[in-house]
DNA sequence: TCTTGGTGTTGAATTATATTCATAAATACC
DNA sequence: GGTATTTATGAATATAATTCAACACCAAGA
């Protein structure tokens, strides 16, 4: 009758607000899940959720479903991870590094759930930006890399996490305030802040400066996200991040978020490994951990198409 | 990964003891649950339980999954029981009759599930023996009839419930209690003690003795499961009764059972209802927790073939 | 040791179910 | 009112579940 499909279907569905980004979480197409919930709903005689408002309201069947699927997906969850550490083994090692600096914020989370659930697997987490790392995950030094440009190595997968859109931090008070998106010509009066990274790793040059052979007026560097914001708040130069480093800093209205042209700048965040690697047990579920995590606790996120 | 299903499968198992049982009560083919369970522990990469051994016994995994389903499938049920009652309504009359003197015993426990459930359906079981049920159920005055002959009547379905085998009940020092099986013809020197009914409604006559024209020796009667089995222990007589009504005191060895020709005689219990009533929500409800009792709380029963 | 009946397995064929594709309808947004 | 976005729908397709029919296994009895 009802199953775990639906209910899954059902807390996407809360989570994203609209029935195509909830099928585009699924990896389903809108279609799909349009008949899936037609089905559904027809069969129990009964409507979940009302479609037209926006973000979409369950009616009182639809809650008792999502209560539902708040009891029970967790517990299938639990029993998976169960048996994957009957069948796999529970130890193992996961060094892990990231590239991307306002990645702490879901990776610290997800990292805590992880080390609860696989006690046995020693972790380590390197934040040294002055290496380049995967060659050391291809050595064998490091088992997982968070970085935002895949490139080709043989014996490597970057297996895709989410898609981002990067948003210029902006001053209330800056002239830029009252852009609705930016374009490229608009930043060479202007200070950039970026983190000090080689610049063919920072999307707002290779995606949106560089292809229009724009050069900002200035660039200064930091190492700290709260930094950068700091001095973009005063006023003393703009800094492109991912919406979801940006989220709490709009909420409060420290600063602006402004859109790289009409369609915006969009990336993707993904976890590198060894490819042999990929199927290891507490792989498979430090991923899935992961992507749960940054869906929880990141907004303006979305699912890889 | 793991889905409903499986875990329906897993305590078909345990409750039955095995694939072909369990294949049975969930109304697949043996073939179709040995597939099943070859796809889940390849995938898994684990085996549930082990074949060999009767009953079966269950591995580790196959514990943890049945955790897994007595947690799950509970919660599944009960929020399916909630949706019926918002999409079709809570209050209704189920007035019930019993033929089968011996039904108390399940239909007891489940008419208290059943009331918890639905608190605002009216409720009444009829004991009377005496009136004919199933005209009482075409008029309406009654909603539901236990019986074990179904019979073509318009606008009544006879929905199964499980299928019993007929046992005769033989005190331990009686003659026949070192027969394997027992013979229409052993009959013919007996007391046999049966319901206060007519003799087209008791099975031993209608499928055994009657059909090869034996009667006999006497028969006396008694409304009460327990004085018919008290009479029988003390030698004055046999008498014949479904398996599960007998469970309890074969495993005291109160008396002993015996079968019915080499195949048995087998018997099946239905619930007559109104036709139109079928799609009732209280009235599947029923239906479903009827049968969930009869095969946690009897046993020797199977599910309808 | 050779049957035999009960059980579980297997591969191919079939059937049922889920998903997509292409398009239309509905709705929200200027 | 037009345009973009979201949802719905029917037919085609792909995937998954189930059955069928044949076979393997095993223990009990001849």
């Amino acid at each position: 009758m009802i199953n775990l499909k639906h209910l899954r279907t059902l807390t996407a569905l809360r989570d994203t607000g609209s029935v195509s980004e909830a099928a585009e979480r699924l990896f389903l197409t809108q279609s799909a899940l349009s008949h899936q919930l037609k089905e559904l709903e027809e069969r129990l005689e009964l409507s979940l959720f009302i479609r037209k408002s926006k973000p979409l309201r369950f009616t009182l069947a639809g809650k008792r479903l999502l209560d539902l699927a708040d009891d029970v997906l967790p517990l299938m969850r639990g029993a998976e991870r169960d048996l994957m550490r009957l069948a796999g083994g529970e130890s193992g090692r996961l060094h892990a590094a990231i590239e991307c600096h306002s990645c702490f914020q879901w990776l610290m989370p997800a990292l805590d759930l992880f080390r609860d659930n696989w006690p046995d697997v020693e972790l380590d987490l390197s934040a040294s930006f002055n290496f380049a790392p995967l060659p050391a995950l291809t050595r064998g030094d490091l088992d997982l890399v968070i970085t935002s440009d895949p490139e080709e190595l043989p014996g490597i997968s970057f297996i895709p996490l989410f898609k981002y859109e990067l948003l210029v931090a902006v001053a209330k008070h800056h002239p830029l305030a009252s852009e609705q998106y930016l374009t490229p010509s608009l930043f060479s009066s202007e200070t950039l802040i970026t983190y000090p990274v080689d610049r063919q790793r920072l999307d707002i040059f290779t995606q949106f400066l560089d292809p229009a052979n724009i050069e900002p007026a200035e660039i200064r560097t930091s190492e700290l996200t709260q930094m950068m914001l700091q001095w973009v708040a005063s006023g003393r130069g703009i800094c492109a991040l991912p919406n979801w480093a940006l989220t709490e800093y709009l909420e409060k209205e420290f600063v602006l978020g402004k859109r790289l042209g009409q369609q915006g700048v969009w990336g993707t965040l993904y976890a590198a490994l060894r490819t042999e690697q990929l199927e290891l047990p507490y792989i498979e579920d430090f991923l899935r951990t992961a992507q749960d995590t940054c869906f929880n606790t990141l907004s303006g996120i979305r699912a890889v198409s």
